[in-house]
DNA sequence: CGTTGCGTTGACGTTAACGTAATGAGTTGT
DNA sequence: ACAACTCATTACGTTAACGTCAACGCAACG
């Protein structure tokens, strides 16, 4: 049941960064993989992390907020004040994430009559043949 | 019918932006307000394209970005070509958005479980009387 | 046994996106 | 006339998020 490990290189190669942004990532707190020697070995558990950051970036958080993410994911420091405070903080990224959602369906609206004015210009302008 | 102008710093109250970055935007040419004298005049439009750049920086565009944006929202310079290569970037975008969506959904999901599990967390340990 | 490949740790470099003075011109109120 | 605003330009500073060497360890391969 040992479950499956990666190494620093196939985690870069299968997510598709560099090996020295995961380290940067490590070097931040937001990774701890254990080591066999100097050996950094990461687990399905690592790889969900990693995952989880790069998922924040697409949507344009930063790493400190990806790192927020990372802590309120895992069960672990519980005492009361700390879980009250991560409640606050997931009200918080909910509600960023519904204006993401707008502002979102806001540039689908702008792209599609961009798109219409294109193609009205290519209209007007067929000097191709 | 000379629609409303506005002050730099009346921009930058209502859109809660300093002048300075309003400033920064047009050395990166995505703003190019009129002059009065040494003053600069702000119309709608321009007004229109800044609200434009901040909702994309709200989603995670680059400046870069934004500017293409604001060049596909005009009408203005239409060979053939250059419409052309707009259409491909107005269809790469799309993709980008739909991808955030996906991430955003993701998340959202994310969020749940976690709240789920704080209150569980919460449950377990009621040392607050 | 040399070199090829993957891993490691520094340490300095770079880019984007502004912040932060410092300084000065032009207008407005008292 | 002078202070108080608002605007401008110029220029250096800062932070985040990596990129880019350099120099080394060690395991396998021909």
């Amino acid at each position: 049941m040992t479950a499956k490990t990666y190494s620093i290189s196939e985690l870069a190669r299968e997510l598709d960064v560099t090996t020295r942004t995961i380290r940067f990532y490590e070097e931040q707190g937001m990774l701890s993989p254990t080591r066999r020697g100097q050996e950094r070995i990461y687990t399905p558990k690592d790889r969900v992390a990693l995952k989880l950051i790069l998922r924040g970036k697409r949507i344009g958080f930063s790493l400190a907020e990806c790192k927020e993410l990372i802590e309120l994911y895992d069960p672990s420091l519980g005492n009361r004040k700390q879980l009250d405070t991560f409640l606050d903080k997931i009200t918080e990224r909910r509600a960023q994430l519904e204006q993401q959602l707008l502002d979102i369906q806001q540039m689908q609206l702008e792209l599609d009559t961009a798109e219409e004015r294109c193609r009205a210009a290519l209209a007007e302008v067929p000097e191709g043949r």
